[in-house]
DNA sequence: ACGGTCGGACTACCGAGGTAGTAGTAGCCT
DNA sequence: AGGCTACTACTACCTCGGTAGTCCGACCGT
């Protein structure tokens, strides 16, 4: 439990606000998701606590009001639950994963040099090593 | 809500048995499952009996027992959920999902050279056509 | 000081995935 | 034929995401 790599749809929406922003008042995020998802305010809160309570959140007062801030890192949610899906549907290959992306159509003709610059980078320069870790 | 393109953790599993074997009983996917996952024979059947309920899977009398098949292919389950975490985490942006997979290093440098393989190939030949609709 | 408003807290509820026991039934073996 | 066995069907629970109403307390303005 308390695994911060899954987080459902409105969680994602809602860590989507917090990490653009830095931080947000519960009101805030409920603004800023009002036209993507017309849900109450009330919902957003309860979502916001639910989250504090696994711990992707936390929150300061600021005077009435709780400021909300993310406790884990969008890159982080990005690799737990990418490799969550690449352990699930490609039996924990990587590869296989972008074979699919390549093979589906779902890469736009165009992207295909970005992405062969982008390997070529990795080549170059990350030997395995140098994550910020 | 019968939106074949979402399976869970269990669903999965016993998808990929379905599509590997072509069809089987209750009791061959319990089987087959066994040492992964070590569930009891009947919440093997009443997953199965969910998921024909969602329609993913279907199912035909021999003698006394159910064999089961897949309704949906492989493919189709493999894009949808890709294409729901591009959505999701990527704001469906594909491209970014390989960047991810190559910059957080979960790709092997061993791999990167089938990549641009892949890439290639699909520079030449694939303008949308060859794959059964 | 009092009342209104704003916002968090609590509570409730739904659906789906997951897990499994028990009941029922049909077929088979002796 | 009668009982065993191997299935499926029913049912029950738990967890978690999602959704929202209501309540309560604090703060602010008059």
């Amino acid at each position: 439990m308390s695994d911060p790599t899954h987080l459902g749809d409105l969680q994602l929406a809602i860590m989507r606000v917090l990490w653009t922003r830095g931080e947000a008042s519960a009101n805030e995020v409920h603004a800023a998701l009002l036209d993507e998802r017309g849900l109450a305010p009330t919902t957003i809160a309860t979502m916001l606590r639910k989250m504090e309570d696994k711990g992707v959140v936390d929150h300061r007062t600021e005077g009435r009001q709780f400021v909300y801030r993310p406790t884990v890192e969008e890159g982080a949610v990005r690799r737990g639950m990418v490799g969550d899906l690449v352990e699930r549907l490609f039996l924990g290959d990587p590869t296989a994963l972008v074979n699919h992306l390549l093979t589906e159509g779902q890469i736009d003709p165009a992207e295909l040099k970005r992405l062969k610059e982008l390997i070529a980078a990795r080549e170059r320069g990350a030997r395995g090593g140098r994550r910020r870790g």
